[in-house]
DNA sequence: CTGAAAGCGCTTACAG
DNA sequence: CTGAAAGCGCTTACAG
């Protein structure tokens, strides 16, 4: 028989007790003497038996497996960010002992990837979900939300009204536009531009109400032809200067784009265009990516600190998983100006 | 009540079935009219309802999941390859309707990480797994596949008496080294060094085997002091560059490394050393890494498709899964390469 | 074509 | 302290 194939049945013929006892075993239940407990400890070990998850799931324990939900509309395989997160959640989930099953979804207004999500919520194969990359209110989320599972939801703030098994997190965006605005005021800079990230995205709106925000309190005025769509990738970044530089209009001396990915794509516009970073325009971005120390230019950027994030979130969501509890969890972590060399003073 | 309390019994009362029934439309029966069949379908959609999945397993259907499995010892956040690894699986594995638990061994060797993983198995959480990263024959995976569990490896080779549930991938690394011998010949160098991996992979040693038998095809001498000591990391080839430099010898004129990483390692510490590539010295990698073509200098690499590799992985794992089919499979690609602008004719 | 029933491998009140 | 038994929510041979 391999060993694979014992169940408790075995073990508690094999110990000379009941499945009960096995199980109470298993379970640290407090109520086995020492000497019982040994017992069928040595008979687990020795049969290599670990017990069958379905059954135990089944007879209510929990699957101990959280979702973690990407969604990325492009290609994600190429980003070390989207790795460093898998890998943040994975981590510390099992340092709380839990698995992690990940999920890509390509298109969150897609029904048969709705469908899919939906699936392993309702089929009980995970027992709580962290979603990544997810729009303001989404749908989908929302009625994960209502059906009471325990859900995190990564650059997202609190509704009025908290469901107990809501949690969120995001970057304190506002400071880290102030810092980003105020660093490049202090270099004699007044003519600040931003290529925006995507706006159906909570730190889409964040960064830029806080670019706003910043630019007033530094005396400065915003200029419509210096405000760029974009949407945290790098092409966005491209194509949002070749658009500033086919207007007529006056330049920038200063641009802060939304994240490192969209200032490299900036930046290489500008190359093209034979503009120099920084001595024709300083850039400045937000993330601080794992390739922004050695970018030519290296990067100015706003850090902030995604395992961070995701530790937390993970840790809470396994808390509010296992106990329960009702109190609202909102993460906030704090950004930090780091800077390289694509600013320069004026 | 919740949708997501919904279960089969409730279904059958709503729609006027048994549950026989219902859960023979759910697996798709033939010998269900297609009346009933219609009936049942419209409950089971209108409440939203998904079949518990541990009820289903335990009942003896398939988990649909499968393990992905990690074996880094350093910090694997900062890779991109590796996102492209998980990411790669995680959507091929999607179109076959499976779920993929991804897993991190940050020490094969360690007992507490050994009994964590044998629990996934043991457990039947998941179908199947792919190891990523293994040693040659770890022990862990041998023991496995003796319980015959289905397990995919990432560079390896089939045993001499391979079991039908052991499935092997690697590169064609043999072909990969010669074209880089034979193109750096081509340039007339007859000086080529290596920087090897790591030599408890298969990878480390079929690529040193192809080096060496490249070098004799060629003609040339394979000086040792130019063959280097490596580990596949970017820091292992800085060191071997540093080593290189500090013994008194004769510099080759060219440098395989067994990867990009390593690679860029050396590059590095060439450029510490005031020695230009290609100018001073002819590098060429392994991999086509994400960044090697952004390298200054554009990196002149052997490309090699790990997407597609998984892509073939998890489809035979999955087939393997399902059908329990006994013929043999090994994953063999062939590599490629990609001239850029770190070698020079000489 | 369809239902009643056994069984998958656990956990946990219940009774002693 | 411990065992017998019910129950978790499915699937599937069996009988009709």
């Amino acid at each position: 028989m391999k060993k694979s194939d014992i169940n408790s049945t075995e073990i508690a013929r094999l110990a000379g007790v009941s499945r009960s006892t096995v199980s109470r075993v298993i379970n640290n239940y407090s109520n086995v003497p020492a000497e019982t407990r040994d017992k069928v400890l040595k008979v687990i070990q020795q049969y290599n038996y670990f017990p069958n998850v379905s059954a135990q799931v089944l007879a209510g324990k929990r699957a101990r497996t959280i979702g973690l939900f990407l969604i990325e509309e492009g290609n994600v395989s190429g980003d070390m960010l989207t790795n460093m997160l898998i890998v943040s959640v994975i981590e510390h989930a099992s340092e709380h002992g839990y698995y992690v099953l990940t999920h890509i979804i390509r298109d969150a207004k897609d029904t048969e990837m709705i469908k899919n999500v939906r699936e392993i919520f309702f089929q009980r194969r995970i027992d709580g979900g962290i979603f990544i990359g997810a729009a303001i209110r989404e749908p989908l989320i929302e009625e994960l939300i209502d059906e009471g599972f325990v859900i995190g939801i990564v650059d997202q703030s609190l509704s009025d009204h908290p469901e107990p098994n809501r949690i969120v997190s995001q970057f304190n965006n506002d400071s880290g536009m102030k810092q980003a605005v105020a660093y490049l005021a202090g270099l004699g800079h007044s003519r600040i531009g931003v290529i925006n990230g995507d706006m159906n995205r909570l730190s889409g709106q964040t960064k830029y109400e806080g670019y706003k925000t910043a630019m007033r309190m530094c005396g400065l005025q915003v200029n419509p032809n210096w405000v760029l769509d974009g949407d945290f990738h790098e092409r966005s970044g491209y194509m949002a200067i070749q658009k500033l530089l086919s207007q007529e209009a006056e330049l920038p001396t200063a641009i802060i784009a939304a994240n490192d990915s969209v200032a490299f794509g900036a930046i290489r516009a500008l190359k093209e265009h034979k503009l120099r970073v920084p001595e024709d325009l300083s850039i400045i971005g937000f993330d601080d990516h794992a390739l922004s120390e050695k970018h030519h230019p290296a990067l100015t950027t706003i850090r902030v600190d995604f395992s961070d994030m995701l530790k937390r979130m993970t840790s809470y969501l396994i808390t509010k998983i296992e106990q329960k509890t009702s109190d609202i969890k909102e993460i906030t972590i704090d950004c930090s100006l780091v800077v390289r060399d694509s600013c320069r003073r004026i």
